[in-house]
DNA sequence: CGATCGGTTGAGAGAGATCAACGCAGGTGG
DNA sequence: CCACCTGCGTTGATCTCTCTCAACCGATCG
């Protein structure tokens, strides 16, 4: 049950600012972030306050009740949002991708820490400015509140999982999920990338790493998925779904 | 694991209206609601939205799904807010009490249903006409999302529950969850009242209905707390707290 | 080549689920 | 006033799904 993070923990930030090379305005994500509420003068003050943030895979980001320094959008890669327990049982809150934003409760504190999966780019914001910026843009805050409502349903389809559903439906819903939200920012393919490792879905899952395995070698079996290195391929969506009781 | 809710389903609404018996400015709730960010004048103005509305126990507020009409602050009693799998399985999201919002999200569908768990008392509003108000009211929006973002923090508190607790320190959790809940809304006594019943605490922790009561029954030889018709007297919070692992 | 890391697989154990009986309070109707 | 029923909670016996412990495999790396 108790985890080693294996975490590099210093340099915390391995970071190369950069407020050169194309501003927000051809933002790769901007058409899915917070920002696309945004007109183009209103971009141009937002990026005065912006800074490039890159990350090793295996740094932290942010550490759990750290004060709120900076909020971030993630630009490119993958964030694991983890909470511990005192006695280091871990939940994985979730998985942020690009287009995500990272501090939008606008607290003092980050309720969860976040750990690059793979190679980051974020566009980060000094957190007191923002919610400057935020006090004299209600649309941004609307935008801003509209995603908190969205991560609110998330999060309750979350513990519906956590509660009431089996292992297999677990593994089955979570990689629905996942592609689903790749969907949602544009990406769609029958392969689906999985930058977090077992141990990570086990943590997401309320399950040990040993069942998410076993789950899916039946669910690859079963001739569902196909187990690929650094992912799954989706086989049968139909036959997916009615294994993750949806 | 199928569940008879028992629900009274038709009159819905057993709703009696009164524009009159004392304002917005005497409302029990209002220091502890969103609206405790409003201006008198402000207040003048969102009351001419509002409703009263009272509900008998046993009844829904408004069902998982359904369009969203009215967003609804809660004056006095508790609900229950629920999600049901297809097969029936149950999740309880969480409890709402008197000062909650109900309609967060601002979006058209409710995500959860609402069952009384007690007789109740709410205020509410038609969905559009106070969406529009709040567009006009950039600070009640920020009271709103701030209030996002606790629901936010509770629901990652839940999923940690939800998927690395044991059975005993679910329930522990929950007393003291619920405790710390009361606290918040001026209410604090060593005996806690549960207007819930055993099958709805076991649907929230991601337990049976027989897990619940043994682990009552455990702690109350424990004598960490004791049982008493409708609710616990909370006789050892410090085992409480040791109990929980937090 | 040995070592380490991430993942898979197997055998056995245990926490919580399931199935079943029972107790008690409140309501109903004879 | 008592017999009966129903709803809710408790307790016991047994079962099973998932965890735990352990071995193993392949890839990567110094």
């Amino acid at each position: 049950m108790l985890v080693d993070t294996g975490l590099q923990e210093s340099p915390r930030h391995v970071c190369h600012h950069r407020q050169s090379e194309g501003g927000c305005a051809d933002c790769k994500v901007r058409p899915i972030s917070v920002c696309s509420v945004l007109t183009l003068p209103e971009l141009e003050e937002l990026e005065s306050l912006s800074q490039h943030l890159v990350l090793e895979k295996g740094h932290a980001l942010f550490g759990q009740d750290e004060p709120a320094g900076y909020v971030y959008n993630v630009i490119e890669g993958a964030l694991r949002l983890t909470r511990l327990l005192p006695d280091g049982r871990r939940q994985v809150m979730g998985f942020a991708l690009p287009g995500d934003f990272l501090g939008l409760a606008l607290q003092d504190r980050f309720s969860v820490s976040a750990e690059a999966l793979t190679s980051l780019k974020t566009c980060r914001f000094e957190r007191r400015a923002f919610t400057g910026l935020v006090q004299a843009k209600p649309h941004l805050l609307r935008s801003l509140h509209d995603r908190a409502g969205y991560e609110l349903t998330l999060a309750q389809d979350q513990m519906l999982l956590l509660g009431r559903r089996t292992a297999e439906e677990k593994v089955a819903s979570f990689l629905l999920s996942l592609r689903e939200r790749y969907a949602r920012t544009g990406r769609t393919s029958v392969t689906l990338e999985l930058p977090m490792g077992r141990q990570d879905m086990a943590d997401h899952l309320g399950l040990t790493i040993e069942t998410v395995s076993r789950m899916l070698t039946r669910l690859d079996r079963q001739h569902a998925v196909l187990l690929v290195p650094g992912g799954v391929r989706l086989l049968d969506l139909a036959k997916l779904e009615s294994l993750s009781a949806n």
